[in-house]
This record gives C-alpha cells, structure tokens and sequence, in this order.
DNA sequence: AGAATGTTGTTGCAACTGCAACTTTTCATC
DNA sequence: GATGAAAAGTTGCAGTTGCAACAACATTCT
C-alpha cells in the first residue's frame, strides 16, 4: 500500500513560490487549475488529442511513457516535484504513438488551462505575472535537462554515453562519484540502447578500471 | 560578401512581440540588453565560464557548436529568427567541451543579462512582464523541439530514426512530404550517427521504395 | 513461505554501424 | 569559365550493438 504523504502543499511547489496560499486560491479560481490525486500505477494523463492543459507534479513521482504500436513502453521522462508536463510544453504526439503520464508513487497533481498561462488575467495581475515568471523558471530547467540528455545521447557509442552521463553527473555533485537516480535498467531507456549491450559494455569499463558501480552507486576512477 | 538584410527591428522578433517600439527602448536601457551584429564565421558566443546571459537571434542563421577536446565540431543546434540560447537556458557546459554559437549568416543578436528575466523590475512592470511571458513563449517552443529531437533519437537504429524524424517533419506538413531546413550531411548531426552509414541506409530504404529524396525535398511512399 | 515480478548479469550470433578512404556533384566566388 | 570548398554518394572492413534466451538475485504481495 502507498504511503500518501499528507496532501502537498500548493505554495511549497516551484510553481507558487512567492505568491501566498491566498492568492494562491484565487489563482487557482481564477484559471479553472485543478487538482487531482492519483495512486501508483494510475494514469494521470493521456495524449490522444486532449484539451491542451499544464500539468505539474506537487508531489509523487511519474512518468511519462510511449507506448508503441505494438503495446512497448518506454520511459520518456522521469516526473518528480514541481515537473511540468503537456502538449503544448512538451509533446505533440507526432508519431502517432501514445503518451501516458503514469504515476509511480501516489500523487498529486495541479492541471492549469494552457491558456492561463499565455493570456492576461483582469484581476489579480501580479500574482498572475509571478506564476508566469515561476512557470518560465520550471520550463528553463526543464529544456536544461533535456539538453542534457541531448548531450549524453549525442554520443555514438554506448561507452562515450556512459562516460558523458557520468561525467555530468559528477560535475553536478562536484565529486568523482554520484547516486543515480534510477535503475540501470531504466538507465539503458534512458540512454537509448540495448541494456545487455550497456550491460556488457559496463563490465568491460570495470574491468579496465575505469569505473566502479554498486548498485546505484557509480565512482568514475580517472 | 553577405547579404545581410537591413537592420532587424526588435519590435519583429517574438521576444518583444506586443511591446511598442518606445517601451523597448526602456527596457533594453532598463536591463542593459545590448545588441551586436555579426558576419557570416563569427563566434557570437563561447561558454566557458562566461557571466549569465540569454541571447536571442533577432534575424539571421547560427549554430551551437560542440568542440571537443581532439577539436570535433558538432552540431548541437540550428538557431534561426527568435531562437533562445544561454547557459542558464540550455547548457552548463558540463562535460567541459566548449561550446559556440557561430553565425551562418549575418546575425543580429541581443544579449540580455539572465537576472533581468527573472527579477522584477521597479518601471515599466506591465512590458516586463508582457516580455518574461513571451520569453515564457519562446522557451517552451524551444522544449519542445528538444523533446522531438530526444524522440528522433531515442530510436536504436539509423532506419528508425529517419523515418521517426521524417514522419514527425510529415504530420507538421500534414503532407506526405516535406523539405529538410539543412543538408544531409547536417541531418546525420542531427541524428547522431556517422553520414556515410546513414546515405547507406537512405540508399536502401530508397531501393526498398520507402522514400524520394531529390535534394532537401522528402516524400515518405507508405 | 511461496509466487510473482523486476533487476542484474552473461553469452552467441547475425546484423548494423563507425571509420577511413575515396569519387562525383553541386555551389559560390573570383 | 575556372577554382576551391562543401555536399552527396560509395565501398571494404573491423568492431560494436541489438536481439534472444538464459540464470541468479532481490523485492513485494499474498
């Protein structure tokens, strides 16, 4: 059974800082945002075509999966607190594949009308002008993250995508080792290959020495 | 010698997109935006521990260049009209390769210090806020042809990731055919693998019937 | 405890891909 | 029209990768 934290707060979101719970609940009537609690396994959101909307994760984790023609998933991203996801944002479904955003944990979740976000609110205008400028701050580090994976998979090899995801990796935890935050499984999707190829390329770079992994401990040893 | 078009006004670029030619004017005196011009060849930026700024590409063509240590350029990006870059936007520059935007073409790019998006500004806050949500904007659409791109590649074989990348360029056509904004050998940039292995693979799905490629015109025969 | 499920770890093999080394075309500039 | 520089197109070969098919643990749930 999950353990379902007490319910998030709204204003302890990246979404509704600065702006106070009362604001905040004016804001939220003011859009038409709702939200919605989901318990693991749910489906929080589908892309087949669906009115356009923002969605962020208060808190919980998600994921946003592909599922191809012949029922594959695949793991797109990985959603925690205060990730955005939508169409608009992010997806366009163009591959004809669907999209789910599906929860992993328990979760709640805030859906905003796109257009909230891109049009002048009446009343309330300062309130509404922080909650774009917080939604721009979310967005910029989402393009960030998916640079970055950009980065990683721009490499041609299954070995210089590992060596570039450790490295900034390690970068980020200004050290020579990091905690990933996912399975090695889930690492594979990530990095787009095989996972007995990645599997066997990481026993070779052990062997050489280059690396040490435990678990989800990984030590880059220069 | 470059064609390079006459002075770009501000007031057509999207970042500035509702905001009269006199407003600005203060606010690029009020954030210490400046604007440069560049010549087809020219670094207009490099990352390597540079202060925080957000660049925009009022008109012309350039691109985010990787350079690697042994001195590889890769293509990591093509920017045109009302393209975002930025260290904060997109890299940290975290492998430690450098990183440049080139011009392509004349350029005209204004640089606007990165705390300026994201403080409030004392004047002039109804165009401050009109222009973080058009920045808003602008960085959303970049998210998500990052997120297309990360879907192109994130198909494990070259076949894959042509026909993902055409059919994607096909549904924004809503044709079965489209033309590719770069050449074929950028295409392989921008797919990640080696050109010569990726003609081969054009060559067969041409034999096979899957494609006409005639230049930069792609029609897909399914 | 046992079953079910998911993760880690291995291996053989065929197919694919990267690399190097060309030739031919196209294109812009002088 | 000549010249130089990209872009397009080919090919052989060796090394890498994907795929399939396992085995061994680890976790969770009943």
């Amino acid at each position: 059974m999950d353990k379902c934290a007490a319910a998030c707060a709204l204003e302890s979101s990246k979404l509704f800082e600065g702006i106070k719970e009362e604001d905040i609940k004016h804001m939220m009537e003011c859009s038409g945002a709702k939200i919605k609690k989901f318990r693991t396994g749910d489906i929080i959101c589908s892309f087949e075509g669906s009115a356009d909307k923002v969605g962020v994760v208060l808190c919980g984790e998600a994921e946003l999966e592909r599922v191809d023609y012949s029922g594959n998933r695949t793991v797109l991203e990985i959603l925690s607190d205060g990730d955005v996801f939508g169409q608009t944002l992010a997806f366009g479904n163009l591959t004809g594949d669907m999209l789910d955003v599906v929860a992993k944990t328990c979760c709640n979740v805030v859906f905003i009308p796109a257009d909230f976000v891109s049009s002048r609110c009446s009343n309330a205008c300062f309130r509404h002008s922080l909650f774009v400028r917080n939604m721009l701050g979310i967005i910029a580090s989402k393009a960030r993250s998916l640079s970055e994976r950009i980065e990683v998979l721009s490499n041609r090899s299954i070995r210089d995508k590992l060596l570039c995801y450790f490295a900034i990796n390690c970068a980020k935890a200004r050290s020579d080792k990091f905690t990933m935050p996912f399975s090695l499984t889930t690492l594979a999707d990530y990095i787009c290959c095989d996972r007995s190829a990645m599997m066997r390329e990481i026993s070779q770079m052990k062997q050489e020495g280059l690396v040490e992994i435990d678990k989800r401990e990984v030590k880059v040893t220069n």
